[in-house]
DNA sequence: CTCTGTGCAAACACTTTGCAGCTAA
DNA sequence: TTAGCTGCAAAGTGTTTGCACAGAG
């Protein structure tokens, strides 16, 4: 399973490519060269780069793109869908003193944070072939979506 | 101390700082006003707060205490396993164009974050209290530890 | 041709650091 | 007493913004 997850098939890319194409088409998005090139680094890699990371390997094949540019446009991929954040919101760090297990839920509109704890996400194992390469230290569960109040304001 | 908690509730805010203080010499750190104060200050909210946050609340009772303090209070309360980073881990952002359902793993030594799956994370349904209150769009779920290369170096 | 996207530089928000004086142990 | 802590100011890091020009549709 960590395998298939690393060897992203040649032929699958194509047709991720295609489908972005699509995509910007439909969310009204110009598909310059620049989107294209940020988004081919991004699936090629499964290494969760930084924007920075991104750059870098952009401009080996495209050298006069910005940096603000692969900033701009990977905050854009990941409004439409076609990426996900998977470490820093990008806001400041916030702090709990809740020592026990638990959960989080996080209101992507108005920021709240609500704890929660629903035993069988505590109760999940951790899978085998993680714990025997890595030490697990810790395990997190985060929903994040709309909240009750920032729903009624629509 | 405000009295009009005088129950349980209260019993257990003092237990929590009894204990930190133990912590802080278990760990060769001193009890200082300003640690004491953001740490009341940290269990006293359900809020997740920011270092701003913090800082604000403190100064009401501790006007001359600095954000620094508060920043570097709050970083040594998470050494130390008093607190916890709910959100925002101080690096910079990264990205993950890989669409499916999946799980990741982190190494906080070398930061390198591994792509897996495990169904039973997926199947795992989000508790009705929080279906019906929030619309959830997203699950993430999420370890922390030490991956195998950074093990064998020690 | 039009209007979004880009590159540049400057602004920005948050966090960390160097240092001198202070304080808990 | 003294090692560790604090407050201040300055630097650092990553991200966003305003603007004029370029290029996709």
């Amino acid at each position: 399973m960590l395998n298939r997850c690393n060897n992203r098939k040649k032929t699958g890319q194509k047709k991720k490519i295609d489908d972005f194409q699509k995509r910007c088409r439909d969310t009204g998005l110009k598909v310059t060269t620049q989107r294209l090139a940020v988004y081919k680094a991004l699936i090629e890699t499964a290494e969760h780069p930084s924007a920075e990371t991104v750059f870098r390997r952009v401009k080996q094949i495209f050298p006069t793109i910005s940096l603000d540019t692969v900033n701009r446009t990977l905050r854009t991929l990941s409004e439409i869908d076609s990426a996900f954040i998977v470490e820093g919101s990008g806001e400041a760090r916030r702090f709990d003193g809740n020592l026990h297990p638990h959960q989080h839920f996080k209101c992507v509109r108005c920021k709240r944070i609500v704890d929660f704890y629903h035993q069988p996400f505590d109760n999940v194992e951790v899978p085998l072939n993680i714990r025997r390469k890595f030490k697990v230290l810790r395990k997190t569960v985060y929903l994040e979506g709309i909240c009750d109040s920032c729903r009624e304001k629509n």
